[in-house]
RNA sequence: GAGCGCAGCGU
DNA sequence: ATTACTATCGACGCTGCGCTC
């Protein structure tokens, strides 16, 4: 940037000019006025101990980085430590009572100052405070439009008189509990710590340049850093000077210093008997030249690295002979390991590296969760002199025995304390907030993320890489290795950049923008701005600002103490119950629609509404009358014009105008993975974060800034905005809405024209954005297919128009498939059911076979024993707290999993995910859990019928549940199941054969409709017989009767055998009555005499069986095809098999089923016996003559037979019903 | 069916 | 209601599972 100044320190003496002094002279540093260019990193205010009696006053800590006087563009660490501060606290004036001629009190003019003084002074004399500066000033009230029910009469106004006090930090801020006088209504900004006071008061606004006026070199350095200063404030003027000011903001602001980073991989070995970490190897990677602004130009050349391992002597962890030779080659190979007699050597090693190399930032994956926690734990132990120097604060006492409490201490507290001064990017915390995952470890982040596939070593497994130097050494490597993707994963996530942006827009600490403390963020970027608009600052959470609230009259609580603000009652880790409402959501007409719809989404809906409505503290009226309890009481301000625009729409409009300009310049950008676009980037994504969380914080009970009415009042406006413009597109334009949520509507096109569907779409949108002025509706999205299911869940195809036409892509919303507590199996057999609901030009009837197809091929690999990885059936959870804190630990799965893993002295943290696998066995679900390397452990197997049940059918079933024909029932018949606990309006022929045995010979006969009939060819004329069941009776008798007439042979009385040929000058008549029978002819063998021999039978109908299988199977290998290659496009079933499109459309698991019963039953003589029963019962009613079976000769006998078995054989193993249907895949033919 | 709890999607 | 230890977390809307009554 041309307007920023080329050096911090131009005008400074040069550091050639003054080489002679010595390099520990901090006057150096200084320039020609002795003023110090410091970039502010982030700041502390240590706690002092009380020595006796004598106060000190408080000490706030800047750490930063000065430029170096040796050598240009180089920066050294620096700290100021400010002292001289006085505390700041403004008392709200009492109003004068009056009292009337009737007795009645009215409040008048304020009290006099020389009153308040007076009782002022003398409360705080009381309190110990002696010397005390006071000053009438006028201040405004943000929380005026509130109503405090505990001070009738004594409401604060906007604008108020109030006495200002002052004092010298060393006596302790007052206690709000002790304030209480008749001259005063309220005190405000009594408990400011003096930090707040430094960053509000001399407007730091995050990391950047500051000038210090004149800092002096302290007596003895209170930090590790490089160098140090000391700054006395001045003596606090009542009217605030400019030039007086000693520490001032740098404006314009050169160009951020880079930064020193350290990525540390520790490996610790938890103690056999104790379970206490120790602390076995240490790498770390040094970056330099770290860009705290975006990614880094040539990080690789500015890193370096080293390893210290140590050695653990009567250890399974022990130095093998000749490692030390080894480890002398592996140095000269460049490989920086240093080796270490023991775990204190290792620590105090690694401690003096620290010192030296100085990083500003420490980056590590989980490191406050657990590195550091180890290294503090093992350095206590071993009695390593200078803990503190893993932060930057000199002597630090810990107190120990406070925090050997137990694992679970999520504030890691001591950690940040030894950590002052070094700023901590934790990757695995970055993750969370940055990225979704299913789980955050290192290696599933390194998987995602970095495309790396990070090789694992357990604890458990360091004893065999200790076996030989080159694997100690290769252990050392991997260490390091872990220590560099880490910093890789920072850079990634551009976690620091991002945090900085976000920390300068706000005005807050970087520390705690690090560790994620969001609302802080909102509350600083407030409090500057009430702070320079002249606001009495709102405290820590009390009532007293906004006592009273409104809504439900909760009077005084917080004069009793302990009453837990809020209803956070106890251990309550759920969500508490909402306080208001909030979006509205409209219930979706569910179903799949192939039509265009159209997606119409506010921009930044909450923001916008703020703008729009002018909604702010400053800007929002007293309710004017009582509403009945929990009706919202508050109007909507009355002007929303621009020039009486209050503080948050003002401060949104800033935040989205720049990022606007930000945005542009990104466009005028051409190169969009420059340096300069990905620093832009991340400044646009900051802004839009700030603009975005302002409206929950004001929801937050826990913010500076809480104000239930305003946030009520945006997200009611939001519900009316959204319900407008609902109203506007189906009354006024009579569009279709088929869903919305909060900010989005979801309109039916009703058209299969893409540029018809724009058009309207492009319609509402300009309608819709007439009647808004900050408030912009867009077309977020267009679906060529959407199968809305149900609030918050859909699947669709994304519809957009690329360069060489259309590209379609998923959106799946809130499906089970999406959401990481089902198993990997669910998910991929969803993914599968969706890829063929939203699949283009597919009939309705090649959906549901498809669909059926893949059910029953899952059901049968499922059941095939090893057939499914375990991982595929681990069902995930998240550990939300530590597993003894569930109530009832033994009905839940993941918490059973994670209490035994305790017990076995594994660690075992909060927010983990655990998996588990439902196992055969007895009792509840919890019981039957267990994690998948218990499974392989104990040999346990899974519970496959639980699978199928409960997690392929549900989500299954709820994709299916608008379609045809996929209800319930058929799915479950699909998979196998149990389909008597469905509803059974469904299929009922399939209910029908799910209730048969298969040795029942009595089958349900008109079941038989749709079967294709069996055509036998006689091998010795070729003539082609109509084959009707072992007697001709049985012809009509496999499907409804028809009202045709009897043949001849159907109604004979005496019945001859049907296995014959129909021609009668086929040879095989020659031969004997029967025909079929080779009675024992010299001339010819005896085979060839037969119409149709057993072998010829059985070849015929297991070929049949075969192609009727095939042409089942094939929908499903066509599916499988499909998924591999195009997802979205799938080719038709239909396609390939045009001529028999009916027959393959209509193919389903029963249809193939009856077909091969029907096989058996032709052949079926016992059968063949109770049909003529059941037929001659009939003939008699009708006045017929009996049919008399004639025996069959032994070889149709045997013939009969011998395929009855063949096709039971196949029937056998396909069992369709609650057994296994699976073997219909068999191809093999026998 | 209600209650409780758990999970974590959605805006 | 914390910036020294009980942790500390932006809001609300919605579905789905398991257990007990
Ligand atoms: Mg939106
Ligand atoms: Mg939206």
């Amino acid at each position: 940037m041309a307007d920023r100044p080329a050096s911090p320190r131009s005008g400074a003496p040069s550091p050639s000019a003054s080489s002679s002094k010595s390099n520990r002279d901090p006057s150096l540093y200084l320039d020609e006025h002795g003023d110090l260019p410091f970039y502010f990193l982030d700041a502390a205010e240590p706690q002092l101990q009380d020595k006796g009696g004598s106060r000190e006053g408080a000490k706030v800590v800047l750490f930063g980085k000065v430029p170096s006087p040796q050598k240009e563009g180089q920066f050294d660490s620096c700290s100021v430590v400010v002292k001289g501060f006085y505390r700041h606290c403004y008392f709200h004036k009492a109003r004068q009572e009056v009292r009337q001629e009737d007795g009645s009190i009215v409040y008048g003019d304020y009290v006099s100052d020389d009153e308040a003084e007076k009782e002022i002074e003398a409360c705080l004399l009381r309190l110990g405070v002696r010397e005390v500066m006071m000053k009438p000033v006028k201040k405004n009230y943000p929380f005026s439009f509130m109503i405090d029910k505990s001070k009738e009469g004594q409401q604060i106004s906007r604008e108020g008189e109030y006495m200002k006090v002052l004092y010298p930090s060393a006596y302790p801020s007052l206690s709000k509990r002790e304030l209480k006088g008749r001259t005063f209504t309220h005190v405000f900004q009594e408990s400011q710590s003096m930090l707040e006071l430094l960053i509000l008061g001399k407007k730091i606004r995050g990391p950047g340049w500051l000038k210090i006026r004149a800092p002096t070199a302290p007596a003895f350095a209170k930090t590790w850093c490089k160098t140090e200063f000391e700054l006395t404030l001045n003596d606090p003027e009542m009217e605030g000077d400019e030039e007086e000011q000693n520490v001032l903001w740098m404006n314009p602001q050169p160009e951020s210093p880079p930064v020193t980073v350290m990525s540390l991989a520790v490996r610790a070995v938890p103690q056999p008997k104790t379970g206490v970490n120790e602390v076995l190897m240490i790498s770390a990677v040094v970056q330099k030249n770290f860009s705290i602004d975006g990614p880094s130009k040539d990080a690789n050349k500015n890193m370096s690295s080293f390893t210290i391992v140590r050695n653990a002597p009567n250890s399974s962890c022990n130095f093998p002979f000749g490692f030390k030779e080894e480890l002398e080659k592996a140095k000269k190979m460049g490989h920086n390991v240093t080796d270490a007699a023991s775990e204190r050597t290792l620590l105090s090693l690694f401690l003096a590296k620290m010192h030296i190399i100085d990083p500003d930032f420490i980056i590590g994956h989980s490191f406050l969760g657990f590195t550091c926690g180890v290294l503090m734990a093992r350095m206590d132990e071993a009695k390593v002199a200078n803990m503190s120097k893993l932060g930057r604060l000199k002597g630090l006492q810990i107190e120990w025995k406070k925090r050997n409490k137990s694992t679970n201490s999520k504030s890691h507290f001591v950690e940040k304390l030894v950590m002052t001064g070094r700023l901590v990017c934790d990757t695995y915390t970055s993750a969370t907030e940055l990225v979704r995952e299913k789980n955050y470890s290192l290696s599933t982040l390194c998987h995602s993320l970095l495309k790396v596939e990070r090789p694992e070593v357990s604890p458990s497994e360091y004893s065999k890489f200790f076996a030989e130097s080159s694997t100690i050494l290769r252990l050392c490597n991997l260490t390091e290795g872990d220590a560099l993707l880490q910093l890789r994963l920072a850079s990634q996530l551009m976690a620091i950049p991002l945090t900085k942006q976000l920390t300068n827009l706000a005005g807050s600490l970087w520390s705690r923008s690090l560790s994620g403390a969001r609302a802080e963020r909102i509350d600083y970027l407030l409090l500057h701005e009430f702070h320079n608009r002249s606001y009495v600052l709102p405290g820590k959470p009390s009532r007293d600002m906004r006592a009273g609230d409104s809504g439900d009259g909760e009077g005084e609580v917080e004069l009793m103490g302990g009453g837990a603000a809020g209803g956070a009652t106890a251990t309550r880790q759920g969500r508490r119950k909402a306080q208001y409402s909030g979006g509205l959501v409209l219930e979706p007409k569910k179903g799949l629609y192939d039509t265009f719809v159209l997606l119409l989404d506010f921009n930044s809906l909450y923001p916008s509404i703020i703008r729009e409505f002018n909604i702010c503290f400053t800007t929002m009226d007293r309710p004017k009358q009582e509403k009945p309890e929990g009706e919202f009481a508050y109007d909507l301000p009355r002007d929303t014009s621009l020039d009486s625009m209050g503080v948050l729409p003002r401060m949104l409009k800033m935040l989205v105008e720049k990022r606007q300009a930000v945005k542009s310049a990104l466009k005028s950008e051409s190169d969009k993975s420059s340096l300069k676009a990905q620093q832009l980037e991340i400044r646009q994504k900051a802004l839009k974060i700030m603009a975005n969380s302002m409206y929950g914080c004001l929801g937050f009970v826990g913010s500076r800034f809480y104000a239930q009415p305003l946030a009520e009042m945006i997200t009611m406006k939001g519900r009316e905005i959204l319900q407008q413009t609902i109203d506007l597109a189906e009354k006024k334009m009579n569009l279709d809405v088929v869903y919305g949520d909060t900010d989005s509507i979801f309109v039916d096109s009703r058209s299969h024209d893409i540029s018809e569907a724009k058009k309207l779409g492009n319609e509402l949108k300009s309608e819709v954005n007439k009647l808004h002025r900050d408030l912009v509706i867009e077309i977020d999205g267009i679906f060529s297919k959407i199968l809305l299911l149900k609030k918050k869940k859909y699947a669709a195809v994304v519809y957009e128009e690329g360069p060489s036409g259309p590209v379609l892509s998923y959106e799946l919303k809130g499906i089970d498939m999406v959401r990481r507590d089902w198993c990997q199996l669910s998910r991929e057999v969803s993914k599968t059911v969706v890829d063929t609901l939203l699949s283009k030009e597919i009939s309705k009837e090649e959906v549901i076979i498809s669909i059926r197809t893949t059910l029953m091929e899952v059901a049968e690999t499922l059941r095939t024993p090893g057939k499914v990885p375990l991982s595929g059936l681990a069902i995930t959870k998240s550990l939300t707290k530590h597993p003894q804190e569930y109530g009832d630990k033994n009905s839940q799965p993941h918490v059973m999993v994670a209490m035994r893993k305790l017990q076995r002295n594994e660690p075992v943290a909060v927010g983990e995910q655990m998996e588990y696998v439902i196992c055969k066995g007895e009792g509840s679900l919890a019981e039957k859990a267990f994690s998948p390397s218990e499974v392989k452990e104990q040999g346990l197997e899974p519970d496959i019928e639980y699978y199928l049940e409960n997690q392929i059918h549900p989500p299954v079933a709820r994709l299916c549940a608008s379609i045809e024909g996929l209800e319930e029932a058929q799915l479950a018949e699909a998979l196998g199941l149990d389909t008597k606990k469905f509803s059974s309006t469904v299929d009922s022929r399939a209910g029908a054969f799910g209730g048969q045995e298969l040795s029942d010979t009595k089958p349900l006969l008109q079941q038989f409709d749709d079967v294709e009939p069996l055509t036998l060819r006689c091998v010795l004329c070729k003539t082609c017989v109509a084959f009707p069941g072992v007697y001709p009776f049985q012809r009509k008798r496999w499907s409804q009767a028809t009202a045709e007439e009897e043949s001849e042979d159907e109604s004979a009385r005496k019945q001859e055998h049907a296995l014959r040929c129909s021609n009668p000058a086929c040879p095989s008549h020659q031969r004997g009555e029967d025909g079929a029978v080779p009675n024992g002819s010299p001339t010819k063998p005896a085979a060839s005499a037969e119409a149709f021999p057993v072998g010829y039978l059985r070849a015929l109908v297991g070929k049949k069986i075969a192609d009727f299988k095939q042409r089942y199977a094939s929908g499903y290998l066509l599916v499988e095809e499909e998924k591999g290659t195009v997802k979205m496009r799938r080719v038709p079933l239909s396609l390939k098999y045009t001529p028999e499109l009916r027959v393959v459309e209509e193919y389903t698991s029963s249809a193939l089923y009856r077909q091969l019963l029907y096989y058996r039953s032709l052949f079926d003589v016992k059968l063949a016996e109770h049909m003529s029963d059941d037929a001659n019962k009939e003939r008699q009613v009708n006045g017929k003559h009996k049919l008399e079976l004639q025996p069959l000769p032994p070889s149709v006998a045997i013939s009969m037979s011998s395929v009855v078995r063949y096709v039971s054989a196949q029937l056998e193993h396909s069992a369709f019903q609650q057994i296994n249907l699976s073997s219909l895949f068999d191809t093999t033919v026998m």
